[in-house]
DNA sequence: GTGAAAGCGCTAACAA
DNA sequence: TTGTTAGCGCTTTCAC
């Protein structure tokens, strides 16, 4: 492997010092042009491209971005990813990436390399931060952090923290889904999976309880059934319903993935969906529009979330106020699973 | 900010020399056991971590692998960046992530990146790689990087190139799906979807007319329908072929995102799948298992090529002997949108 | 076992 | 305008 080409070997045939090459690939100081042009030629000749490292080591900044999240197969996180990167890419900002499967060990070891690589700020979704009982311990982790590198928390939140949040309204979106359900006179309503030790579970089966007895109707415990948030989750929840004697006439899912699978189960056993039973996801993921019938869902301003999240990270990163949390409103989206095509 | 504590701090600390704070950091000498116990204590005191910036210039290794890709809200690429990740976290490697929309100056900017960054190694997919005739100016850029920087090409090609590959052998995964629906009976096939003038699309035409014609059958081109990959490309491909005088009995889809578009139209239209017309797509996303009827399809085994991807680019980054091209065979997947449950 | 010192590639005072 | 030089934080010879 031969030697990588520097700022020392561009300066010595150019005949001018390092700072003079550093400046024209800066643009820090004014540069005589005829020898900036002696030195872009130099640059253009052997390809040259500073090393970011040495670059990052100086300055103290990277321009990276740690971001964490719980499945990039679940195509919630892709979307918010998504809208991460066009903001943050204006800004110069390049991203890494880390999965945990929610696993908190994972998180761990995720917050140390970012912290070892001297990410600028790190954008956290998933996990711990969903937990409706977090251990101190694990928060304390992200608190300690949070005080050398920015942190902003993403749909979540940690106990008794102090961090920077941007979340989505999901009670507010869970009422909205419930209300509509019991405008179209639905009044047996059922609840269908996450785990209820998840905020985002909680959150929901609150305002969903909340609304029903808002409207006079009572939901019965044996209607709120919990499960994981897969196609899975749906598809056994339906079944067990269906052998029930009485039946909800609506089921609002934890997720758009749930309420896959409890389409497909009631479908196949025969039931016309919405007529015989409406059912409503949650999240507005590309699954929600590719299922027949589409879902009644609510959205979670995926790309919002991710472009909100960049701008305060970015606002802290430079030291500049922000507000604590930022509420996106989600949307009510109807589609044809709790409203008839024909009508 | 306070002064960010070094390991000249926990030598100072503990009264001994930053090399013997190193050992102990890296292990590479023996420490005695006393001092070494005096070292940890205060790192651990200080929750002292060492600068990867600063190590990795000096090791001129990184740890870090860049992955460029076009689209990480299409499923099949965080699908692939699942099994990268897996295989490659236990090899201590983390991840760079560039979107690139497929656009040629967002590849060529996100690989300047890469460089700067010092990765060790870069996986590329999508874009440039998948067109049918791409330009040596693109291709060579690809090509000059790859010298300095060991690269490997996931499900795709770049002209007269050199560069090692992992790609699922497409034309096979065509041909069995083809071959699947004649098998069936259907003798009038369409084809949806796609550009024409990218490798994904015309391999897999390629394969579907060669099969077709060694079964004796012709394939007319009014039938071969090009689009996008798409949703929409599936509506509106299918609402043309719906409009015509003589209709296919199958559809053969570039992908399942375009053929849950085509079930979709057909549905409303009010024909039966598959009894109607079946539909076939390809790569075995989630969609093919949500959608009703379920689709079958073809395994691009994601998790596979992101596996095998990690393993030759780590083989290539530690100079070990590597075949130039890793072909993983796909599978077929049979569901319902070709084979009706009650048989 | 341990320390001194050079060097990785770049930026940024400070001088000239 | 330009050059000199001192770091940034770590690893790694080479001595002892």
């Amino acid at each position: 492997m031969k030697h990588n080409i520097t700022v020392y070997d561009i300066a010595k045939e150019a005949e001018v010092s390092v700072s003079t090459v550093s400046r024209v690939l800066n643009g820090t100081a004014p540069v005589k042009e005829s020898t900036r042009e002696k030195i872009m030629a130099l640059i253009n000749k052997y390809q040259f491209q500073p090393n970011a490292l040495a670059r990052s080591l100086t300055k103290k900044e990277t321009k990276m971005i740690g971001v964490i999240l719980p499945d990039i197969t679940n195509p919630f996180f892709p979307e918010v990813f998504w809208g991460v990167e066009n903001e943050a890419n204006s800004k110069g900002y390049t991203f890494f990436l880390c999965n945990t499967s929610g696993q908190p060990e994972l998180e761990s070891q995720s917050l140390t390399i970012l912290r070892e690589k001297q990410v600028d700020g790190i954008i956290f979704m998933g996990g711990r931060i969903n937990l409706s009982n977090c251990s101190q311990e694990l928060a304390k982790e992200v608190e300690d952090i949070a005080k050398k590198i920015p942190i902003v928390l993403v749909n979540g939140n940690l106990p008794d923290s102090s961090l920077h949040r941007v979340i989505i309204n999901e009670g507010k979106g869970a009422e909205m889904l419930t209300q509509h359900l019991i405008d179209l006179g639905h009044k047996e309503i059922a609840f269908f999976g996450g785990y209820d030790y998840v905020s985002t579970t909680t959150q929901k089966v609150k305002a969903f309880k909340k609304t029903m007895k808002a409207n006079g109707l009572k939901v019965s415990n044996d209607w709120v059934l919990y499960g994981d948030f897969s196609m899975d989750a749906g598809k056994k929840l339906m079944a067990d319903i269906l052998k029930r004697e009485k039946r909800p006439t609506a089921i609002f899912c934890v997720n758009d993935v749930t309420a896959v699978g409890a389409v497909k189960v009631a479908v196949e056993a025969g039931l016309k969906i919405p007529e015989d039973m409406a059912i409503v996801g949650f999240d507005d993921t590309i699954l929600a529009s590719t299922v027949i019938p589409e879902l009644t869902t609510v959205s979670q301003k995926s790309l919002e979330l991710g472009k909100n999240a960049v701008n305060v990270l970015h606002k802290l990163i430079n030291n500049e106020k922000v507000k604590k949390v930022t509420v996106i409103e989600p949307e009510l989206i109807i589609r044809d699973s709790t409203l008839p095509k024909s009508r």
